[in-house]
RNA sequence: GUGGCUAUGGUGUAAUGGUUAGCACUCGGCUCUGUGAAAGCCGCAGUAUGGGUUCGAAUCCCAUUAGUCACCCCA
C-alpha cells in the first residue's frame, strides 16, 4: 500500500533548474557561443571550485550581503564556507596567487555556476551560469574597447542585429567627480545619490526629483545655495546625450579624465564598426569595486528589459590580497537572459538527433553482430545507437524516427548470414547497399 | 525577508458546493512477430501537501510547498 506522504518530490530545489536533454542542448549552444567568441580574442579558460571561504566576500561586500544573499554554512572543520555568488573575487584571488609567474596582459575567461540566496522569479534564479571575461594588466581604455567588442560579438552571435540592442557606458570617475567635486556632496550622501540614480529609469521623473531632494537637502543649510545646486544637478542627470552632459560641467583647460575615457572608448568602438554605444550618466552598476568605465548591454526588445551583460574596470581589487596594483577590466553575461533573448528572437539552433544511424535488431541472437557493426561505424566517427529494446522492427524504426535519427540499418538473421547491409534513409524511404568490408 | 496572484493525469485544458472529475496531445499495448510516418481500438495516469467548514469540497477557509509579479537586494 502506497503512502503518499513518503513519496519524494520530483521537483528541483527551489530556484534551481534541471537540464533535461532538450534544455541542455540549448545550454550547450549558449556555452559554445561564449567559448568560441572568447577564444577568438585569445582568452584562456580557467575554472575553480564553487566553494570559497566566506571572508573572500566579506572583505568587499560587507556582512549583510554575505549573511542574507549567499549560501553560507559552517563545514565540519568549523570553517565558514560560501557557495560563490560571483566569479570576480575568485579570479582576483587566483591572479594574485600567481602574479609573479603570469605573463601580463592576462586574458582569461570562465563559465562558472554562481549561487545567490534570493527570492526567485522570472529571469532570476538561485543558481545560474555566467560567462566571465577579464583582462588584467592593461591600463589604457584599449582594454575596455576589447571587452566591449567581445560583448558585441556575442550579442551578434545570439542572433541580434545592431538595432536590436544597445551598449550603455558610463564612468565611475565621472560620477565621483560630479557628486564630490562639482556639487560638493559628502561621501555618504554621494553614496545614497548613486543608489538612487541607479533606479532612475524605474521611477517616475517626479518621484525621482522628490527622492533626490530628500537626500540632498539636509546636507546644505543655505536655502538659496541648495536651490541652485539641486537644479543644476538635476539638469546634469537629465542630459539627453554626451554633448549635453559635457556642456553642463564646468569648463577647465584640461578635459576631465572620466570624460576623456568615455569619449575615447566610444570613438574606439566606432572605428571597429560598433556604433550602437550610448553614454548613460545614470548607469551605476552595483559593485563597489569598479573604478573606471562601467558598461551594460541591453536588449531593446521590451520583453527583455534586463541587462544582458554588465562589467567595468576594477583597478584596486587585487590589492585585497596584498599585491601591488594590477588593473582589471571584466564583464559577466548570464545564461538565463541569453536563453530568454534567443527565445525572443527565435535564434535557438534546432535540436540535433542523438545519433546519425540507428541499428534496429531483429532477434536477440543478432545483437552481438549488431554491436560489432556499430563499433566499425563508430571507429569512423559516426554516431551510432543500437536498439536494444527487442521490440518489433516497425516500432524500432518508428522510435528512431521519433528521435530524429535520419538513417537506420536493420540487422536480422538474413544480414548476419550474408553480411550484406542496407542503410535506409528515413526521409526519402530509399534503401542503399553498403559494403561491410569497408566498415 | 515582505506583500499580491496562481496551482486539476507527463503536457495543455474542462467541470453553478451535489453523478464514476471530461476532452486533446503524449506514453504503453493491439489491429500489424522483417520495414516507420496514416487510421482505428484498448489501456496507464490527475484535483500540489496538510488541516478545517459542510450531509456533501477540485470548488469555501487556514497553513505549507512551488511558480509568478512587485518590493528588498542586485553579484
Amino acid at each position: 500500500m502506497s503512502d503518499k506522504s513518503k513519496k519524494l518530490n520530483t521537483e528541483a530545489y527551489k530556484g534551481v533548474r534541471d537540464f533535461f536533454p532538450a534544455d541542455m542542448a540549448v545550454e550547450k549552444s549558449i556555452f559554445s557561443i561564449w567559448r568560441s567568441v572568447a577564444e577568438k580574442y585569445g582568452y584562456e579558460e580557467y575554472g575553480a571550485s564553487v566553494l570559497e571561504p566566506a571572508e573572500l566576500y566579506r572583505a568587499k561586500s560587507g556582512e549583510e550581503m554575505v549573511n542574507e544573499q549567499t549560501y553560507t554554512f559552517i563545514d565540519r572543520g568549523d570553517r565558514e564556507v560560501t557557495l560563490r555568488p560571483e566569479m570576480t573575487p575568485t579570479v582576483a584571488r587566483m591572479v594574485a596567487a600567481k602574479k609573479r609567474e603570469l605573463t601580463f596582459p592576462l586574458r582569461w575567461y570562465s563559465i562558472p555556476n554562481l549561487f545567490r540566496y534570493e527570492q526567485p522569479q522570472r529571469g532570476r534564479v538561485r543558481e545560474h551560469w555566467q560567462l566571465n571575461v577579464d583582462i588584467f594588466g592593461v591600463n589604457s581604455i584599449n582594454a575596455e574597447i576589447e571587452l566591449i567588442s567581445i560583448a558585441y560579438d556575442i550579442m551578434r552571435a545570439y542572433g541580434l542585429k545592431d538595432t536590436d540592442f544597445e551598449i550603455r557606458i558610463n564612468n565611475r570617475k565621472l560620477m565621483n567627480y560630479i557628486t564630490r567635486d562639482v556639487f560638493g556632496l559628502d561621501e555618504a550622501t554621494a553614496q545614497k545619490v548613486s543608489k538612487l540614480i541607479d533606479k532612475k529609469d524605474k521611477m517616475k521623473p517626479d518621484d525621482f526629483t522628490v527622492a533626490l531632494m530628500d537626500i540632498i537637502k539636509p546636507t546644505i543649510q543655505d536655502a538659496a545655495k541648495f536651490e541652485s545646486v539641486f537644479d543644476s544637478f538635476l539638469t546634469v542627470l537629465n542630459s539627453k546625450n554626451f554633448e549635453e552632459f559635457t556642456s553642463h560641467l564646468p569648463q577647465t583647460k584640461e578635459e576631465h579624465v572620466g570624460l576623456k575615457e568615455v569619449r575615447e572608448t566610444i570613438a574606439g568602438l566606432e572605428k571597429l564598426g560598433i556604433t550602437n554605444v550610448r553614454f548613460d550618466q545614470t548607469l551605476m552598476r552595483g559593485f563597489d569595486y569598479y573604478t573606471g568605465v562601467v558598461f551594460e548591454v541591453f536588449d531593446l526588445n521590451p520583453a527583455n528589459r534586463r541587462s544582458v551583460f554588465g562589467g567595468g574596470r576594477y583597478d584596486d581589487l587585487l590589492a585585497l590580497f596584498g599585491n601591488e596594483k594590477v588593473s582589471g577590466v571584466g564583464f559577466g553575461a548570464g545564461d538565463v537572459i541569453a536563453r530568454d533573448i534567443m527565445e525572443t528572437y527565435k535564434t535557438l539552433p534546432a535540436t540535433s538527433a542523438p545519433a546519425d544511424i540507428a541499428i534496429c535488431v531483429v532477434g536477440e541472437q543478432n545483437i552481438a553482430y549488431s554491436l560489432d557493426v556499430a563499433q566499425g561505424l563508430r571507429a569512423k566517427s559516426t554516431r551510432v545507437s543500437v536498439d536494444l529494446s527487442g521490440k518489433k522492427l516497425g516500432d524500432q524504426i518508428g522510435n528512431a524516427d521519433k528521435r530524429g535519427i535520419l538513417k537506420v540499418i536493420c540487422i536480422g538473421d538474413e544480414e548476419v548470414k550474408t553480411g550484406k547491409l542496407r542503410v535506409k534513409d528515413l526521409k526519402s524511404g530509399n534503401e542503399e547497399d553498403i559494403d561491410t568490408g569497408s566498415l
